[in-house]
DNA sequence: CTGTTAGCGCCTTCAG
DNA sequence: CTGAAGGCGCTAACAG
């Protein structure tokens, strides 16, 4: 495994089949005429001296890695695991390997990104980190021959781009309007911070407000969109608001987060609280009460992701999106 | 983005300093001496000029890449997506970068990676399949400068290993024991399909009779490691064997499948039906009824599998491994 | 159909 | 402290 074995190269191959290193290269890429024979011969050389080509120095005279850099925020939310995994089936199609960066909301990490991943690195990139800062999300788009970006608008000649066919604040919008339809007067709304695919709380009330819907500053909330930071910002809103009778969670995580605070300080859902997440991550539909919130075809924004950054990286120089729909799935948590 | 823009290279930078290309690689590696005045001087061209090293030669004339192999079943499965946050957070801060590969389980799959993840394309390994076969891992492994292997047993010189302090089998036997020590007289059990990482079905009813605890086979199944799997064979294994009092699922995403297909059957939970998981994944713990299951420190064997390759691929060439404790978590679903 | 020449961008070695 | 020559392993472009 370490034993200092002489690597075996392209010419060895040659020497080996009595050929030049161009034919063996001719061999291995199936490109240009060989004859039947020597083809044979050579591909013989090669298995019997366990000849593998050497990646970087392909990279380096092709100027094409095979690799495509894949950015998410944080890789353990079902959500951009499934994400990741509809991008990386597409890309094993072609013949491409996922080059995974996973922030974790780590500004520092972003910003390392710049160097870390840059365009001699991959082929493309897919960025679906919706709470990175322009400042890093731009030069990193710029320097890159092709990108994808995931829920977020930016410049159409930087990136393709897949998103919501609803616009920014749709889910926060759907939901406050489903439940004061459903008689609600006290609704609590949870904001996820920073982040780029969400209206402002501000712009949320005030929406709501020419609806006369009425919703209060203080009712709502921002964290990070994690569920311990959901169990959090649920125990601190009831417990300073416990008058509200609904709560709307920028996603699933923090709307289950909410739920197990609830249920911990003794509410019953939805009798004494509705929940209204977002995503519909597996365990929504799993837990009890199930949690009423908006599909998103997840797999599908991750391989229509791929696909839209194939197509740049082929030179289309087009601007493509990929509009998907999110719709209200009523479950128990806000029937 | 598309433009035909010329690279920048090192020898621009040096033509630019009025320095040799050798004196700019020193300014970049940090290596050899360089005065101070030139050292600012080329620095200063280097953002002026925008120059970013390129990967592919460094790695061509070094022999390194920065790069490290991440092999997984599924990275869907919470349990995985951890793994693989704790390695790319130890490889980051070394200034690694991960490289994924998501088998799904796919036997083609796995078998090109031999080609698509070889030694020139990374300079570490870690896998964590443990439903792999040998014919694809040994060969993988030998063909690695340094490798890891996550919950599996493999000839110590091929690689170092993160694994379960107790041997194989360990949960199912321990939560047969437990659930009989509750008065459970029939008991089914979920195996998962060719993991290596269990006992076969034959060894868990023959080691359990030893205690006589009388387990038959048609109790017994097999399923993949995911909840829809889980699903239909518990809906198979209950409809077939009503009979069964309890059942224990290979992991986590298969009990909690088996949880809600007796659900829907009509069974209670933990009063009709008793069901045992492992891993203890989020959910695990948020679902009513919660899930008793094995918890496993999923991030740590991430973490330090990362750390066990770093060793090897710092030339120690001892056997190390990392052993985590397995401790069953008393829950609702099988109080 | 096959070989020759050149060079990708960088770093190692050895002189100065 | 700095530079010149050479080569990592491969392929593009042109011969033959």
């Amino acid at each position: 495994m370490d034993q200092q074995r002489q690597r075996i190269t392209l010419v060895d191959v040659a020497r080996e089949a009595g050929v030049s290193a161009m034919t063996v290269s001719r061999v291995i890429n199936n490109t240009g005429r060989v004859s039947q024979a020597t083809r044979q011969r050579v591909r013989d050389t090669i298995v019997r001296l366990g000849y593998r080509p050497n990646r970087p120095a392909r990279m380096l005279v092709t100027n094409q890695t095979y690799l495509i850099g894949v950015i998410v925020p944080d890789i353990t939310n079902p959500y951009f695991s499934k994400i990741v995994q509809g991008i990386e089936n597409i890309a094993w199609e072609s013949g491409y390997s996922v080059l995974l960066a996973n922030t974790n909301e780590n500004p520092a990490r972003e910003e390392a990104i710049l160097s870390q991943i840059d365009e001699s690195a991959v082929d493309g990139l897919i960025v679906c980190s919706s709470r990175m800062s322009d400042d890093i999300l731009l030069p990193l788009l710029e320097s890159h021959r092709a990108a994808v970006v995931i829920n977020r608008k930016i410049p159409h000649h930087l990136a393709n781009c897949v998103r919501s066919r609803h616009g920014l604040g749709y889910r926060a919008n759907q939901s406050a309007r489903f439940l004061a339809q459903a008689g609600h007067e006290r609704i609590g709304y949870i904001h996820l911070k920073r982040s780029a695919a969400m209206d402002s709380i501000d712009a949320f009330i005030a929406r709501l407000a020419a609806d006369h819907i009425p919703i209060k500053p203080e009712w709502c909330a921002s964290c990070l969109p994690i569920w311990e930071a959901g169990y959090q910002t649920g125990q601190q809103l009831l417990t300073a608001h416990p008058e509200l009778t609904a709560i709307i969670g920028g996603n699933d995580l923090v709307a289950l987060g909410v739920m197990r605070a609830a249920l911990d300080m003794g509410r019953r859902i939805p009798d004494d609280l509705a929940v209204i997440g977002g995503d519909d991550i597996l365990l929504a539909s799993q837990i009890t009460p199930s949690l009423t919130t908006f599909h998103v075809p997840t797999y599908e924004v991750g391989s229509m992701a791929a696909r839209l950054l194939f197509q740049k990286m082929q030179g289309d120089t087009s601007y493509q999106e990929y509009l998907y729909d999110e719709t209200l799935i009523q479950r128990d948590s806000a029937p």
